[in-house]
RNA sequence: GGCGCUAUGGUGUAAUUGGUUAACACGCUGCCCUCUCAAGGCAGAGAGUACGGGUUCGAUCCCCGUUAGCGCUACCA
């Protein structure tokens, strides 16, 4: 049986790029009928918060990607990593290693690694000249039981090479000079990231490691930790990493909240739009996706997937997904933070609106029903007497919206007294026109008294109003939806009439000439 | 510095594994529809597949090199 993690280690909010390696794990583990595990990596202690283990956890839960069993702390499993280390030592596949630990700041280590193996060139020093790797066993474990400090470093072969057969990146190999005699413990006792890993995916039995392509070269190490523990090493499939515009990487310290899966759910994405386009993000979806069509029920199947091309239910998803598919070179995650139009990726945008005008209204509305009452719009009757009104209305201005929060910004009109005048729409559609100040009251009296209130009949008195007037249909439709809308754009005005109401209707028209 | 990975319009991806006028989606432009804006329909611009060499009757596809980007190279994860 398959059994696949989702190992983030919880030091911020959950990036978009982890949220997509998560997607992928969960997709090949439905597909194949295995267990999608979740194990929070808090081995780095001074780095982890509980924050960020609840933002991971709400994030899977948004996404609705389920897992199976409990969640496993990496830290809870320290001691069985330390035993792990010790163990090898005894078996003569570590060693201790008593060189004083060298303090190094964080902010150069790329530098620091580059001038060390400039240095070591030089002077011909390699992976294996520690000098206490080949110390005796006897001498080894008599310095210990004296108290001094040492780390645990795994011995890697002199000579040989690694390989590996990775599902998406094909055969890895490398040679084991190129691999240092890794640290397992650290000189405090305490395990690094490259043994806890192994040990707790051997422990929880997995089978196959789904993960970013940055863990491919460590991949090696790995690989090696497992032989020397006696372990079956499990199948690897790295993903494509999703970089900025301009090949740069997806950093939450230079590129912001854009990388933070919150930033969407906040924003008013639907989690079913947001799955969909990560899942696109280096994965061919379409390519093959009618590849064996056997029965009818297949054929029809196919055919429904093929409605919207790249647009897929989780189910269609899962139902496509393989390993196969994915592809090598990394996603661009396109936008632009100097257009506020473009504030993130155009395909994510289009995506997020497609969805909200095709969804089935049982399920979009309750996302409407979480936003109005987050922004205090809602009303219980929403729910009760004026039910058929209020799905009436989301049909209605869905149309033309981008996210849920539109539901509250633009189409605040719509549920309530109190919403805001577009300064651009008054003056085109009111304020350019001084006769609507006459004629908006006697267009508010002749729509009052329209009976019955209908689409066709508030078109019919609007119409004749305007001829009465000698003045175009246009201009009062115009003037009657900034009136009504505050807006400048929206829905054909005569729909909006009738979802506003006779009462409302009227009294915006006369209200509005005090703007004029 | 060493090792590794990648390279198809602006972006995401196709191209029956060597034979296509290099396809689709997003974005962009124009037209139609129309009370506005979307949506929808139609038409179009935009890549000769990073660059340079091979192999081949024929390379987006195979090989080599160059360049660029990214990753790894920590007693970080």
């Amino acid at each position: 049986m398959i059994r696949v993690r989702f190992a983030p280690s919880p030091t911020g909010y959950l990036h978009i790029g982890a949220a997509r390696t998560a997607l992928f794990n969960w997709l090949y583990a439905r597909k194949l009928g295995g267990a999608f595990l979740l194990r929070i990596e808090d081995t780095d202690l001074q780095r982890s918060t509980d924050e960020s283990t609840r933002s991971i956890i709400e994030g899977l839960r948004w996404l609705g990607l389920d897992y199976d069993e409990e969640m496993v702390f990496q830290s809870a499993n320290a001691d069985l990593h330390r035993a792990a280390a010790l163990r090898l030592i005894e078996a003569g596949k570590a060693y201790r290693d008593f060189t004083p630990k060298a303090e190094r700041a964080d902010a150069n280590v790329k530098q620091e690694i580059a001038e060390r193996a400039r240095a070591a060139s030089h002077t011909g020093t390699d992976h294996r000249s520690n000098p206490f790797r080949d110390l005796s066993a006897a001498e080894s474990a008599a310095r210990a039981a004296a108290g001094e400090p040492f780390a645990v470093r795994l011995k890697v072969a002199r000579e040989g090479r690694s390989s590996f057969e990775d599902a998406v990146y094909g055969t890895q190999e490398r040679d084991y000079a190129e691999i240092e005699d890794l640290v397992l413990l650290r000189s405090d006792g305490h395990p690094l990231y490259n043994l806890s890993v192994v040990c707790d995916d051997i422990e929880m039995r997995i089978t196959d490691v789904i993960r970013g392509q940055d863990h491919l070269t460590n991949t090696h190490k790995q690989i090696l930790i497992y032989e020397a523990l006696g372990a079956s090493v499990p199948r690897f499939a790295h993903l494509p990493l999703i970089l900025a515009a301009g090949g740069k990487k997806l950093s939450k310290r230079i590129h912001g909240e854009i990388v933070s899966l919150t930033t969407y759910r906040d924003a008013g994405f639907l989690p079913a739009a947001f799955r969909n386009f990560l899942a696109l993000l280096g994965w061919a979806a379409t390519g093959v996706q009618t590849a064996s069509i056997e029965t009818p029920g297949e054929a029809a199947a196919a055919q429904s997937d093929e409605r919207g091309g790249e647009i897929m239910s989780l189910g269609e998803m899962t139902k496509n997904f393989s390993l196969e598919r994915i592809h090598r070179n990394p996603a661009i995650f396109n936008f632009d933070a100097n257009n506020p139009k473009r504030w993130t990726d155009d395909k994510l945008l289009w995506m997020n609106a497609e969805y909200i005008r095709t969804l089935p209204g049982e399920e979009l509305l309750p996302l409407v029903r979480a936003e109005l009452e987050a922004s205090g719009l809602w009303r219980e009757e929403y729910a009760g007497e004026r039910r058929e009104w209020f799905a009436r209305t989301i049909d209605l201005i869905r149309q033309r919206f981008h996210t849920l929060k539109d539901f509250s910004g633009q189409g605040r009109a719509y549920f309530g007294d109190e919403f805001d005048f577009d300064e651009a729409a008054v003056n085109k559609n009111l304020r350019k026109e001084p006769r609507l100040r006459e004629l908006l009251p006697v267009l508010a009296a002749r729509i009052e008294q329209t009976e019955p209130f209908t689409l066709e009949t508030c078109e019919a008195t609007l119409r004749a109003c305007a001829d009465e007037a000698g003045v175009k249909a246009g201009l009062f439709i115009n003037a009657a939806r900034t009136a009504l809308t505050g807006q400048s754009v929206g829905p054909s005005m005569f729909e909006v009439f009738d979802i506003i109401g006779r009462e409302a209707s009227a009294r915006r028209l006369r209200e509005a000439v005090r703007l004029i």
